[in-house]
DNA sequence: GACCAACGTTGGTTGCACCAACATAGCCAT
DNA sequence: ATGGCTATGTTGGTGCAACCAACGTTGGTC
């Protein structure tokens, strides 16, 4: 039989930071997967979409790093930004080796439509928090994040 | 060209905390599987181990559900211990849907030996923060997980 | 005895991260 | 200037973790 303590997960995992994180991260990713289909994009046209918005035109590699997202993965992500009319890709005439993205105004609609769900989606993950544990906690994650791939941070 | 500041990430991704959460996962993920892949497992093998020496035999489907494991995935993990000699499963004379799984001992000379090189993993991880953020990160990550599932925690 | 729930198992799908290789194009030293 | 190194976009493929659907078997329940 199954008690319901039965779900109950070892102490061993419950107290390894690593396994907390991994597992809290998949539930955030689940929300954060919802607000983000429901806009019919993924993880990776969002962030491409923000990068583009707040930094301008920028070539693919350009936004790959900035997003830390892999030279291959911008390409698919960018096929369909491209495909959706949300963002324009054109060689770079000072520099042929590269392209040029830029957002389109439907784009930049998606991007800020997608940044309101996951807004939400914030509030729905820190609902337990008050707001000065909100602030420790991003603090804390900025912190560990700095040190781990500074410069990114 | 491309300045150092090229590989910055965007301020709306930044300030985001299931991005930063994802983003941290990530890296603790990749630090964990180093360790692992070092004691020639996988986290759902060390999971379901743990699992094992803490709260002694138990079918495949508490196990699952203990660990937060599908129980698909949970047959996969298990006949990979198995076949190591870490776990043994064996029908259940009490109840003959169930499996029982039981560890072996060198399952418990593994789980012993991984746990060590994921503890080296949290300090790793947790470096840059002092004892007393430590403790409130932790207790914040749980706090969070216990909200969203609670039971488990 | 009939129905529904739980279990183990198989097989497949998805999202995300990553790597290798290649052709093209710019950069820099000698 | 030329030769070698690096950057870029692109293709194709890998691995892992999470998840879902379906099936046959078995238990429990009414």
């Amino acid at each position: 039989m199954s008690t319901p303590a039965d779900d109950r997960a070892p102490e061993r995992l419950r107290t390894t930071p690593s396994w907390l994180l991994t597992r809290l991260a998949d539930h955030a990713a689940h929300l954060a997967r919802e607000a983000f289909t429901a806009a019919g994009a993924g993880r990776y046209h969002y962030a491409l979409l923000v990068a583009l918005v707040e930094g301008g035109p920028a070539s693919q590699a350009a936004l790959g790093r900035r997003c830390g997202i892999d030279r291959s993965d911008v390409v698919a992500a960018l096929n369909e930004l491209v495909a959706r009319g949300h963002a324009e890709r054109r060689p770079d005439p000072a520099d042929r080796r590269r392209n040029v993205v830029t957002v389109t105004p439907a784009g930049r609609e998606q991007a800020e439509r997608t940044g309101k769900a996951l807004d939400e989606v914030q509030e729905r993950l820190l609902a337990p928090l008050d707001p000065e544990d909100r602030r420790r906690f991003t603090e804390l994650l900025t912190h560990l994040l700095r040190h781990h791939a500074p410069g990114r941070f």
